[in-house]
DNA sequence: CTTGATTGTACGGTAATACCGTTCAGTATT
DNA sequence: AATACTGAACGGTATTACCGTACAATCAAG
């Protein structure tokens, strides 16, 4: 029998999650530490590790760049975040289905 | 024998060409109708689709709301379309591979 | 206990960008 | 000629990912 395959209401997480579990805490790098192979700011890593600012694009190839990471796979991860974040606002969205007439 | 399955150097294209294309086109309308269908000024969804801004979270909701396509597709088209464009600006960003000790 | 490293978060400022409303100039199409 | 459609500009707003800096809390080692 195969494993379960069935995906109802999957609910992705946050990029950061996984930079800093998969990624940052797999090397055993601090976060002050891969703050400065990325070039960026303790304070940056630190709002993306944390779930308070998406990964932008720059960020995506510095963790490529740095760590070997597919920068294509995290701004997927980013692009599923931001889908299930506007889903859980989608009701804020007025338009109508369109139907030829 | 199977089809050619070898993918090398695939440039995306804009999601802006998928949705003035594949779902504008295809279903006959103007732009100026599906910007009110769409509930967006006019100027906005022609820079989208001429390629002079990107696709949104929001606008990629309102298109599945109106048109019934794949809000996730469109955002990773547009996550892919990113990467990208980052690539060939990758020379721009310095950071070294690290290597642990 | 004290020192040093690490972290979260705040402050103000900058640049980019996706919107808005409006307007004008082209280019169809009827 | 009249009408519809399109591209693009103008100025303005809100958001957001950055920067530099700073401070307080935590925690581990001397």
């Amino acid at each position: 029998m195969a494993t379960n395959n069935i995906k109802v209401n999957m609910t992705p997480s946050h990029p950061g999650d996984f930079i800093r579990t998969e990624v940052i805490e797999e090397l055993g790098l601090t976060m002050t530490k891969a703050a400065q192979i990325l070039g960026v700011r303790r304070a940056t890593l630190s709002a993306l590790l944390n779930e308070r600012s998406s990964l932008s694009p720059d960020m995506a190839l510095r963790i490529e760049k740095a760590f070997d990471v597919s920068m294509d796979m995290l701004l997927r991860m980013q692009a599923w975040w931001d889908a299930s974040q506007m889903r859980s606002r989608a009701s804020e969205v007025n338009v109508r289905r369109y139907e030829p007439a």
